[in-house]
DNA sequence: TGCGCCTACTTGTCTATACAGGTATGAGTC
DNA sequence: GACTCATACCTGTATAGACAAGTAGGCGCA
């Protein structure tokens, strides 16, 4: 069983390749198929064959040589390809905390797109956590997660206030297999959606946002574009 | 001062934002250019130019927020951006073993390319190396390094026995700054003209390759196409 | 056997063009 | 003050077409 193909057009091809070489139909040093053999069967143009094969290549996953082909790369064992951002590591050190907001077992009857995203029957239920993060005291990121209870069992029963989720699904989770879906901040309106916890909180995130107005030189103090928040950490099984 | 640029134009976009950012005239935060008017003033298609500035948001130099801009990503302490493959830690647990060959001082009279590409005049000199890897006693890469010493002084000074080169290179010089020129295995013409070192393993080195006639269903056993060498490396200063 | 040449194929790069979707801003309305 | 709407701009994605460079394999020649 695979989860449903990616709209992106792009990612679908990666997703053909990488269900090959996750099911074993092409192992270690196989040749991977041509870009002009992809444009035929998968009806894409070469340009966007190219984009995947090249980003599976900076993955690690395969390995390009002009002239010869692409190949599946040889597992190595240390480095692990998919380069993982985790906010409460990077900012652990200069003031950085967070808080759990909400930590429960949810359906997936409200929301089309996560049925179709994990591949779900209506009705079925999905691990979800909301954190916010702070820094220095000033709320600056919620951290929203969807988590397939399949392929990473025991997630809710967590303590995240000791572990956080990332560190967690690294742990029980081959990286390498593992989608994240990576989204800058959020706009005002889906905060506002959110965040009905608590409204100074919400206050002091949409006025970091209101105070745009009039000075757009630099977006720094607004959007603190270096961190990122997760999400749906969607993770294939096997 | 900066180095020669490069060749391909979406890499020229790549060093024209990344010398801006390391002389500050772009700080952490700034607006980047946007792709049409780096269009407009590089004089590039919309293509290049957002390959560009998607490889160095890949790389965690920039931040792209869609419908906003690009901007240069806040100083990020602990992951560093530039992923470094080196082949003695992948395989060293694997029966993986190396023979230094040359370690020199060159003249870069004799090659035309060189010269342009560590902007040096003719009579100048670089360090260079070359080394030998084994996997399970079969020779299996040659690693061939030119290391401008005033970026890296005391390259030559090393015992490579001890230390590799990638190690003493990545303690001694900012990696962010580096550009690694990695490259397969080298076609059968140009290890003939390297290896004139010892004649078996050159022999062992080409009959792997020349076996490839007949049956090209797998290139693993020829070019263990995982692993890589680099060629060249070029730091820049600062 | 070794060498150079040619052809077919593969990847790398570049361009022009197009459409979609997100965002900031200002004008207008309640 | 809060909301809606239109506009201009930005990034994300996709396509078709083109040229360059590298490689494998076949052929012929010395």
């Amino acid at each position: 069983m695979s989860l449903t193909p990616p709209a992106a057009r792009y990612l679908q091809v990666k997703h053909y390749v990488l269900e090959q070489v996750a099911a074993g139909t092409l192992r270690a040093g196989e040749r991977v198929p041509s870009e002009n053999e992809l444009v035929r069967s998968l009806r894409v143009s070469r340009m966007t064959a190219n984009r995947a094969l090249k980003e599976l290549a900076a993955d690690g996953v395969l390995v390009r040589v002009a002239g010869v082909g692409t190949f599946v790369a040889e597992q190595r064992v240390h480095a692990h390809p998919l380069e993982v951002r985790n906010i409460a590591d990077e900012i652990r050190s200069r003031g950085h905390e967070y808080r759990v907001r909400v930590q429960e077992l949810k359906t997936v009857e409200a929301s089309r797109e996560l049925a179709e995203r994990f591949e779900l029957k209506p009705g079925a239920a999905l691990d979800y956590s909301l954190l916010t993060h702070f820094e220095g005291g000033v709320p600056l990121q919620v951290e929203e997660r969807y988590v397939n209870p399949q392929v990473a069992p025991g997630y809710l029963a967590n303590d995240f206030e000791k572990v956080t989720p990332h560190e967690f699904l690294v742990s029980v989770a081959p990286l390498q297999r593992a989608e994240h879906t990576v989204r800058a901040l959020l706009p005002e309106r889906r905060i506002r959606r959110l965040l009905k916890l608590e409204a100074d909180e919400a206050c002091l995130l949409i006025r970091r946002r209101t105070f745009s107005r009039g000075r757009v030189a630099s977006i720094a103090d607004l959007y603190h574009p270096g961190s990122r928040y997760e999400l749906a950490a969607n993770i294939q099984p096997r």
